[in-house]
DNA sequence: CTACAAGATGAAGCATCATTCACGTTATGG
DNA sequence: CCATAACGTGAATGATGCTTCATCTTGTAG
């Protein structure tokens, strides 16, 4: 099921280069950065990025896939520490406080939490990531209502709907006050 | 201050024409339609388009600012009706509502909504408008305050970062379930 | 009715990009 | 050390899009 031949050692290198350098270019500039200057960031000719992905596409959406793994670990973590006991509440908001943060500093989240509805999703590798944040913050979410904190109607779907909306290019007071303004009605009563 | 010459009759047809065929094709397809394609929409040549507005993104501008109109009158017919008896609460909720459901269906809106923060807001003609904007949502918020619908320590600010995150490209169902989450946090106590 | 300024035209210039491919380079199994 | 498949290269290709301008057309003042 794994690749057949395991990679060149330089294949390898420059594949990681490539991955790096597209994070980096396209958290900082978007999706619409050009190959080349990926290529450039990364130290290598345009021809090797297509040697490693097949299309703009596909490099995109890798690294996508990538900062919505963080996000994932991120939900498991939370629901970890909930597990040992930390308010399931406060674990929800401080999960929500932290992805608006990044979403601000990072293009490529943004687009990966935009991409959650869009056609990125059709791609396999992200399925299974949205699984494991599902799985994580429903768990999440039925303790908090359970303890109380939580207003009883709230959803999974719910909470994806304030991750599509979070204010990205807003100040970070304007991003607090958004917080602020939408936990009051998410409160229990 | 007017213009000195007060346009040729087929200028102003055709200037007609394209403002039109623009808004079209921008509410349909977003602004990053060619310039090929409105001024084939428009039934004129390419070289017109810039013979009435210097660069694309002028034209686009000005589309926007017409979109924005729209929202303004809006917001003044909202203080109208609130002004004849209506409860303030519930022409702004209605307002919201409207321009959600516009936003859903209208990109040129929907970049008009999210230029309120960003480059286009420096043209003049915008300035205007969000003054009028400003100004009835603020008395429309006031009243509510005051009617004891709206928690005390609402602001317009407030309002218009709900502008910025109002869920375009989400289901009806989505949109309707936004708006209630979030209204229940708004609600006074 | 005429002259001419205002307006319209659309091919061409120029820039940006994604993508390809014929060729040079190199890691690595034997 | 060699043979060779894997890999890397970057100029070239073709598509698309904004903008310009030399040229033609037409409304309109007188």
């Amino acid at each position: 099921m794994t690749s057949p031949r395991p990679l060149r050692a330089d294949a390898a290198r420059n594949r990681a280069r490539i991955m790096t350098a597209a994070h980096e270019q396209i958290t900082e500039h978007g999706p619409e950065v050009s190959m080349e200057q990926i290529a450039a960031a990364a130290g290598v000719a345009v021809g090797t990025l297509y040697k490693h992905f097949p299309n703009k596409s596909d490099l995109v959406t890798a690294v996508v896939a990538t900062s919505f793994e963080t996000l994932a670990d991120d939900a498991e973590e939370c629901l970890q520490r909930e597990n040992q006991g930390s308010p399931a509440m406060a674990e929800l908001t401080g999960f929500l406080s932290r992805v608006m943060d990044t979403v601000a500093h990072n293009r490529a989240v943004k687009a990966a939490a935009y991409a959650l509805g869009a056609d990125h999703a059709a791609h396999p590798a992200m399925q299974e990531v949205e699984t494991r944040v599902t799985q994580a913050l429903g768990q999440l979410i039925r303790t908090a209502q359970a303890q109380g904190g939580l207003r009883a109607d709230f959803t999974v779907d719910d909470l994806y709907l304030m991750l599509f909306t979070l204010p990205a290019d807003q100040p970070p007071t304007a991003r607090a006050r958004w917080l602020a303004l939408l936990l009051t009605g998410l409160t229990a009563r």
